[in-house]
DNA sequence: CAGAGTGCCCTTTTT
DNA sequence: GGGCACTCTG
């Protein structure tokens, strides 16, 4: 094996003979590349076979990864071993011992969503009203008790009532789950971990057959994910965990950094391993990141250098705004691609979903290309789990919750009235709902309940021996789903429709990708599959959370919203949990330190939350950031307006000698040598931006009055120039073809209806229409 | 019983 | 600004 290539950290991590190990792994030092080559090196070179290599990742896109980079590497080599999530390796464990771990063999994952409808349930049984006791909240609680391995007999209480209750739902819960054959995300972690320290020889068996175990971003594990980790490696103990304590970012799901940390405690054999040299950003960039991270406490000793050269100066903007901020992304991604940069390398993070929207109507009305990662995702969508319901119920009729999602779905006239009753009638005689239906014979909704038995009993039956990728279809079928939709004219339905055979699609990818293609396989993978599993495609801008971004890299990276509580969102007060604050400087390291070549940073001196006008502070992570290491843009006091939104407030690096009025105008994004281009900001922030506003399409320019004051967003909304579309005309549009104008919508991004033949309604925005 | 309409809460972040 | 649960009406 070439170890040429490699640092001296990173070779005695792949060479490293057998023990514990602790690989504090930075950002950008290699670490995939470390623990690949280990793996390798154990296959080709050390005649490990691959079934006896464990490795565990956070995301099924990392250990897809994973295993292609070792296929690479060892042809062949990557067959049999063991990738995947916590989540998805120990549903596939549980499922190979569900006896011995006292589950029953063909159990469905409940996500989220469905964990509260079953607590909802749970708690009407026990007569317990939501409004006071809401079921996320609990359903929060009883997610706490399985990461820290606590059963409902063994959770204290103390006499406390409201923990009291917590316990009563949780007994409950734990019951009704058994009962469904279901089992929530915490369950796969805390229902194996059970079986493996209670049954010995369970874990003998598993622990003796995993010679060799690899944890990344072990950084993220919590309580019970860390006794997985131990009990599986606790015959031979060749464990080796990766991660960086600084960037974990997942504590409110229960991740303990502790567990990285402490991991010398644990095992005072182990080695430690520190991979410090970065190979992706500028100097620049990491003294930016350092800065940042620098100031939390506890964290281990380290810090990032890398041979990459200095590097442009960050660029810091301030927007009036989000729209004004979205504006700004707009022109810097235009920008980019003036100068030849791809699209793809482009990366635009915020701190929470919600901030997306702006920004993708900014670069829908530019007609540059995003993709968004997260927000609602596929699976989440209603029609999809509508179908995913179907055919849960398909694989285990005791699914009660996914049967309540469709028993009237579409309308078959079984109301409200005849489900509580069902619902009561299981509760009393312990039985699931499927089976409950019997009971209810006689009256007129009965008979409804027992067609779609009937119905459901006839696709089961069908199931059994058809291929798995035409049951979908005829799920939809059968169902009336499908007919449901047709009736419906709307341009949602559409949408729907478009959705399930996206959903019959992968089904269909599905069963060709695997040998023996099984619904409980594919409902498994579904329910598992994560936000970063997301398929990147094309030249597109990318849109996410910062969360979502851990584990990437682009040259460009656009990090906005950086408000004090807006990023960091929580920690701003004293009375919070000092924690709080160190993981919101985590995640902005994290941030910061996807960057490769150029990162900008930008916040809105006012932003809209719920529709209300907030006044935002620039956030102390934009304030760390060394001086000399930055382009400050529009950073200076504004001339008037903001007095009626909030006292006038200096920026802390208000220049009372900024240059003379924009040598240049734009970013002074680089693709030569021009050193000082950086360092001679435009003055303001109507410079940088050039004079008109560019993702207005055929709109005017802002107002005179607009630019300094606070309220200037309201220009947006202001008799915007429907282009001479009105009702009545008629138009064409590149996909939908010639169509007629039913109504149009003024408003910051004009839009029509129009009814085009055989398409039905869409609402457009008037840009991509023209007369015809 | 179904569909439309209204008020409420909301927001971290996700396997 | 939006999604969702609940209420009212046909």
């Amino acid at each position: 094996m070439d170890l040429s290539g490699l640092n001296g950290p990173q070779r005695e991590a792949v060479l490293h003979d057998g023990g514990p190990l602790v690989v504090f792994a930075g950002a950008g030092s290699g670490k995939t590349r470390v623990i690949t080559m280990r793996i390798a090196r154990l296959v080709a070179e050390q005649g490990v076979a691959p079934w006896r290599i464990l490795a565990v990742t956070f995301t099924n896109k990392a250990a897809g990864e994973m295993r292609e980079r070792l296929e690479h590497l060892v042809p062949g080599g990557a067959k049999g071993l063991q990738v995947g999530t916590f989540h998805s390796t120990c549903a596939r464990l549980l499922r190979l011992n569900a006896e011995a771990a006292g589950v029953k063999k063909d159990f469905v994952i409940y996500d989220d969503q469905d964990q509260q409808a079953m607590v909802k349930r749970v708690m009407g049984d026990l007569n317990l009203d939501p409004k006071q006791l809401p079921p996320k909240q609990i359903a929060g609680a009883i997610n706490r008790a399985k990461q820290e391995m606590t059963s409902p007999e063994e959770m204290a209480t103390e006499g406390d009532p409201y923990r009291e209750m917590v316990r009563r739902i949780y007994t409950l819960y734990e019951e009704r789950m058994g009962k469904a054959g279901a089992l929530d995300f915490g369950d796969l972690i805390y229902r194996f971990v059970r079986a493996l320290e209670k049954n010995e020889e369970l874990r003998q068996h598993l622990a003796g057959r995993f010679l060799h175990q690899l944890v990344d971003e072990f950084q993220d594990t919590n309580h019970a994910q860390l006794r997985l980790v131990r009990a599986l490696a606790s015959v031979h103990r060749n464990l080796v965990v990766v991660g960086d304590d600084d960037q974990s970012i997942y504590r409110w799901r229960g991740a303990d950094r502790r567990n990285i940390l402490d991991f010398r405690g644990a095992y005072p054999d182990a080695r430690v391993v520190k991979l410090e040299q970065n190979y992706r950003s500028t100097q620049r960039i990491l003294r930016v990141a350092h800065s940042v991270i620098s100031k939390n406490h506890d964290r281990e000793p380290k810090e990032l250098w890398t041979e990459n050269p200095e590097g442009d100066k960050v660029l810091v903007v301030r927007c009036e705004d989000e729209r004004d901020e979205a504006r700004m992304v707009v022109r810097g991604v235009q920008e980019l691609q003036n100068k030849g940069a791809s699209l793809a390398e482009v990366a635009v993070f915020y701190r929470t979903h919600a901030q997306s929207r702006v920004l993708e109507e900014g670069l829908r009305q530019a007609n540059l290309p995003y993709r968004i990662v997260g927000g609602v995702r596929f699976y989440d969508r209603a029609e999809v789990k509508d179908l995913l319901a179907y055919l849960r119920v398909i694989q285990n009729p005791g699914d009660d919750i996914s049967l309540m999602r469709v028993v009237n779905v579409p309308a078959r006239g079984i109301g409200k009235t005849t489900l509580t009753r069902l619902l009561e009638d299981a509760a009393r005689t312990g039985s699931s709902v499927w089976d409950a239906i019997d009971e209810n014979a006689g009256s007129g909704p009965a008979r409804k309940l027992a067609q779609f038995k009937e119905m459901m009993e006839r696709l089961r039956s069908s199931a059994k021996t058809l291929p798995l990728e035409d049951l979908p279809g005829m799920v939809l079928d059968e169902s009336g789903y499908l007919e449901m939709l047709r009736a419906d004219d709307s341009p949602e339905a559409d949408a729907r429709r478009e959705n399930l055979q996206e959903l019959v699609g992968s089904i269909q990818q599905f069963a060709e990708e695997h040998d023996e293609p099984t619904l409980a396989s594919f409902l498994e993978d579904v329910t598992l599959a994560s936000v970063a599993d997301e398929q990147s495609d094309g030249a597109k801008v990318t849109l996410m959370t910062v969360h979502a971004a851990k584990g990437l890299e682009f040259d460009t990276v656009m990090v906005t919203g950086l408000e004090e509580r807006m990023f960091p969102m929580r920690g701003t007060d004293p009375a919070e949990d000092p924690e709080e604050m160190e993981e919101e400087r985590r995640l902005a390291y994290v941030a910061f330190t996807r960057a490769r070549q150029r990162l900008i940073l930008s916040y809105a001196s006012v932003r809209h939350i719920y529709g209300q006008v907030r006044p935002g502070d620039p956030s102390r992570f934009v304030l760390d950031v060394p001086r000399e290491d930055a382009v400050w843009i529009g950073v200076e006091p504004r001339r008037s307006g903001m007095a009626s939104a909030r006292p006038y407030r200096p920026d802390p690096w208000d220049r009372p000698s900024l240059p003379a009025r924009g040598g240049r105008g734009g970013w002074g994004i680089r693709s030569g040598r021009d050193d000082d281009a950086y360092d001679e900001p435009a003055r303001d922030h109507a410079d940088f931006g050039g004079a008109d506003d560019a993702w207005q399409p055929g709109g005017k320019p802002k107002s005179a009055r607009g630019r300094d004051e606070a309220e200037s967003y309201v220009d947006y909304s202001e008799g915007s120039d429907m282009g001479g579309f009105a009702p009545g005309m008629r138009v064409r549009h590149p996909k939908f073809g010639v169509g007629e104008v039913r109504r149009v919508e003024q408003g910051m991004v004009p839009k029509a209806d129009v009814i085009f033949p055989g398409w039905g309604k869409k609402t457009l925005a008037i840009q991509y229409l023209t007369p015809a």
